[in-house]
DNA sequence: TGTACATCAGTGAACGCGCGTTCACTGATGTAC
DNA sequence: TGTACATCAGTGAACGCGCGTTCACTGATGTAC
């Protein structure tokens, strides 16, 4: 199998390579589009091929296989969904505990648009696929941009940081490890605790999107509302 | 298409009867062989008819549709699950908190032995089938033990209900809603804090088992334990 | 500016795979009298 | 207890479907001199 070229670093500009960069990009969207109806494991090179009006194997002139694809996508929606919070922390004046609670809004709001993509995201593995390297840096644009408001609160001494154990050992490594990471500053039991309120902030959007709270807590407007301000509440923020 | 005979209330003694209740379980077992090595969707009539030694069409005899057959491992994963987390709950003498805590640890250490399974029931959900009403029981099983400890708890004068908003509206309806599902009293603002618990905790063996906190939080047993630790206080545990 | 060669995009056929479900059938088991 | 009929389990062939990937090919675009 013949490696398709890699996209050069600085792009030339032949009638050729803006083809190419074009239908590049016609194919992910296709291919999103299709993502959004049948989900990841109705991804289908032939389908995406039959829409672009192409012979299947032309695909491959772009993408070398089908897990190439999908990696492309699933790099495409962390960074929607980290540019998302990261926008809903940006208004300016509003305090750390704001920003906290309304990227939990908006990434909420960001799953409700688009289940699939979120079910790519955070649903069971694609049987078969094992995410590379390139997307874990995507990955952790959201619990960057999280755990980055709790630690501006903290630096601005609006956290009162949580009674409780202190992490050691390991734990403690692994607190500071991430700190390092999102490039936040703050205690390990800080980092410990906030990373739960992560967790639960990804656990409440995955149940609500894949049916685990109907007969309960559904619909969860309210309930996910309740939730951010008790996560905010547990991070220690104060006003 | 023919209906297979539902199983009589009172089942017969025939030779016949007893060979169709052996093969049905031994289809079970094989198809819950399956769905631990290849996943939900790796689960075939025809490699479990293979398996068997019998002809795929075979099946038909027993399960009229690959659906129920996953509706079936669906209410066998769940029940099983939820009595690990019974059973946890039962040590004669134990305060609720450690009830609590034991429960989490016990639900952690089931997911990890059966991942796939873990996957059927809080992954994203199988394309093309949706769970039918008998599963909703099955389901109840797990949050009903982790949000009974907490009722015995604050029954006991061990919780101490946290401070924050009290539900109000819909969401207080909820909460009593689901206090009467789970057969556990206790007030609405304990309610939905405890559910956000159980949230988290399906979320941290989630985000485990589906390899989200690889580089950060991983191996997660000291982080697990941790939050086990979290969740107790959050939900306001004393003792 | 024109020519000769190299690169690349897209074609169409093929390989080899697996799946769920239906259907008419045979032979064994169960039941009513 | 024996016979006649009804029920049921399992067979084997078939239908119709879709998939990822490879390969030799043609014709268009790009490049070096």
């Amino acid at each position: 199998m013949s490696e398709p070229t890699p996209e050069p670093v600085s792009a030339p500009r032949t009638a050729r390579a803006q083809a190419r960069r074009l239908l590049t990009a016609e194919i992910l969207a296709t291919a999103r589009r299709h993502l959004v109806v049948h989900g990841a494991d109705g991804l289908s090179l032939r389908a995406i091929s039959r829409d672009l009006g192409m012979v299947s194997s032309a695909i491959y002139r772009y993408f070398p296989s089908r897990d190439e694809l999908l990696t492309a996508l699933l790099i495409e929606a962390y960074d929607a969904l980290g540019e998302t919070a990261e926008r809903a922390a940006m208004a300016p004046g509003v305090a750390a505990r704001e920003q906290f609670v309304g990227m939990c809004r908006a990434v909420r709001g960001w799953a409700k648009d688009r289940p699939q993509e979120w079910a790519l995201l955070y649903g069971s593995p694609v049987p078969g696929y094992r995410a590379p390297q390139q997307t874990v840096e995507p990955a952790s644009r959201l619990p960057r941009a999280l755990l980055g408001a709790v630690a501006r609160g903290y630096l601005a001494g609006d956290v009162v940081v949580p009674e409780g154990a202190v992490p050691t050992g390991e734990l403690a490594d692994q607190s500071r490890t991430v700190a390092s990471l999102v490039e936040a500053e703050m205690p390990e039991q800080l980092m410990a605790i906030a990373a739960g309120t992560w967790i639960q902030l990804i656990g409440t959007v995955s149940m609500e999107l894949f049916g685990q709270l109907v007969g309960s807590y559904d619909p969860a407007d309210l309930f996910a509302e309740y939730s951010w301000a008790n996560l905010a509440d547990r991070v220690g923020f104060r006003n």
